[in-house]
DNA sequence: CACCGTTGTGCAAACGTGTACACAGACGCG
DNA sequence: CGCGTCTGTGTACACGTTTGCACAACGGTG
């Protein structure tokens, strides 16, 4: 067992060449013979010797990190994405650095931590931090990469979402089934998306002359949801909720029907948001407004390729939402 | 706007100090002036400079990296580990990457290219890579710390987990409320903790003179498990199942509700094993054997200050599970 | 004053790569 | 043969830190 990690100048004595020539073995389009590469590569695998990626990102100034901002792990609205950008990275052998900004712990802190390992890009999921924030902190060549939705910059590609036209075709259905009485329950006063998303529905309202009659606050938790939607239900007579999010509407269903003994879709309609695959599941089958999860790893996969080749230039995608009809609205 | 990156030899020179006077201010505990140390920290923050970790990981030979290996991101069963565990390291300036296992792809080259990286510590959680592997893979100082169980290796620590007792207290419950048809819907049939979880039923079972009357291998999903059960009922007029893990006994149990028309704790008891926060959800209310999610990580976590310290003796912790009672069994 | 311990700082050598430059030999061509 | 081109390899430096060693300045003690 070599409890120490074989080095390159040592490999090079073992095989008699320099370590210059055993750096050039691992690089395909080197200028060295191929018999030599060969007889390296073997000494390489017969003592395990690998080249040492910090020295080499040292040298390179490219560490082939890549910070990952999100808010949680577990969070099934993040995880169906955070799960391809993975694997697209890893694809790209690329490596991700997960930073969990989500709870109340200084981001900002941990965002600098990130930043002395000279990551080649960033990727920001979570919209708890602010735009200023990431730009001040990875001021480095390589820009960074925002989804969602702060004011505009100059300096970040970004990520756009559209869900306007869903939210009309939503809010039209369900005026045909002859609701009315419409409430909002949002995930965080705090965050850019979710007025972003809440602003969607209230256009769509207001283009009807309707607007909501009671609005309420959770946490994008199932607990949350299961909490707020009885008192919001109870003091407005909804008969529609609109949730910040899928896990919430979950929850906000399973009150109406269990605590209210109303039944979900006649009663009260309930739309949740994200599209996550919980949703098709056969004890939720919510209706809901679903973001092709694929595309936009698509989109964020494409930005940073760009930036792998070089161009820094920013820019922005957007992408729209589509609907799931399931048994909930 | 810098788009380049400080240097300390840069800041130095702006300071008027060496470069290494420059590092020793950023060392809590370095022999440097008191005056000069709060000059220097004011001048960092104003150029921006940040140490430079790599180079650090360099001369250090401690990279303050963690490989993280799952199965999967999203996965309900490991999100709330993966959570817990990130939360805990960046607690102790460790950064978490990620490698995600769980499909076909070469597993073993993307622990090798990790490994390129001289990360200070190891993490399984996937069952999906032999400790051979990962012992060959990452042969430094550091050892491995492995979760789950294969057989028994001197040179890595591990964290066992052990369920037999809870299986045999839910077999109990079930065979006084008159069941005695048990079935067995696993995970996968390659991988040992499921191995391991069929064996504490099975055992239980047998105990009271009893065995499976019938099993059936999913993929540890909702789709899976909704799509076994209902062979697995037909076939073998079972009043119980028990799943891999909770998400396939989700699947499970509304494929009984609604293709076969039984009710759930009645015609069909239901058994799940993970304990993820769904399983408490109103509309489950899911039977399960837990996990201690917190204890499992702080063992983990233990594990890794002992290398912090420098012990690397390695150990093995054995944890048992408990039982969440709910409604389908 | 001579001596010594303490404090603050600079010099220089690692850490393990990648690569520009130099150079030796082989080869082709006039 | 003389010359230019191409191939394969070695030498040396840079990447940005940390840290052992040396040393100067200083203050206290006999």
């Amino acid at each position: 067992m070599s409890r120490k990690r074989i080095t390159s100048k040592e490999l090079a004595e073992l095989v008699g060449v320099s370590s210059a020539t055993i750096s050039r073995a691992f690089s395909p389009d080197a200028r060295i013979g191929e018999e030599t590469r060969s007889r390296i590569l073997a000494a390489a695998r017969k003592y395990g010797y690998q080249p040492n990626a910090i020295a080499r990102s040292l040298n390179n100034q490219r560490s082939r990190l890549v910070a990952v901002v999100v808010n949680a792990i577990g969070n099934p609205c993040e995880a169906e994405e955070q799960q391809l950008l993975v694997h697209a990275l890893q694809a790209r052998q690329l490596l991700p650095i997960i930073l969990c900004c989500g709870d109340h712990s200084d981001r900002l802190q941990l965002m600098r931590l990130a930043a002395t390992y000279q990551v080649d890009h960033v990727v920001i999921f979570s919209d708890m931090v602010s735009l200023r924030d990431a730009v001040d902190i990875f001021p480095t060549t390589k820009p960074i990469i925002v989804s969602f939705e702060p004011l505009d910059n100059e300096e970040v590609s970004a990520i756009r979402i559209d869900g306007s036209a869903a939210a009309d075709e939503v809010v039209d259905r369900l005026v045909a089934n002859g609701k009315s009485r419409f409430t909002y329950l949002s995930g965080t006063s705090s965050s850019w998306i979710d007025k972003l998303r809440r602003k969607w529905f209230a256009d769509a309202l207001a283009r009807r002359g309707l607007a909501f009659v009671a609005e309420a606050t959770g946490t994008y938790s199932y607990d949350s949801g299961f909490k707020e939607a009885v008192p919001l239900v109870h003091r407005s007579k909804a008969d529609a909720i609109i949730c910040g999010n899928d896990v919430m509407a979950i929850g906000a269903r399973d009150a109406v029907k269990r605590v209210l003994g109303k039944s979900a879709p006649d009663d009260v309609a309930i739309v949740g948001q994200d599209g996550i695959a919980m949703a098709a599941w056969d004890c939720h089958d919510l209706t809901t407004l679903s973001l092709d999860h694929v595309a936009f790893i698509n989109a964020v996969v494409e930005l940073i390729e760009r930036h792998e080749a070089g161009d820094d230039k920013p820019d922005t995608i957007t992408l729209t939402c589509s609907i799931r009809w399931g048994a909930t609205a």
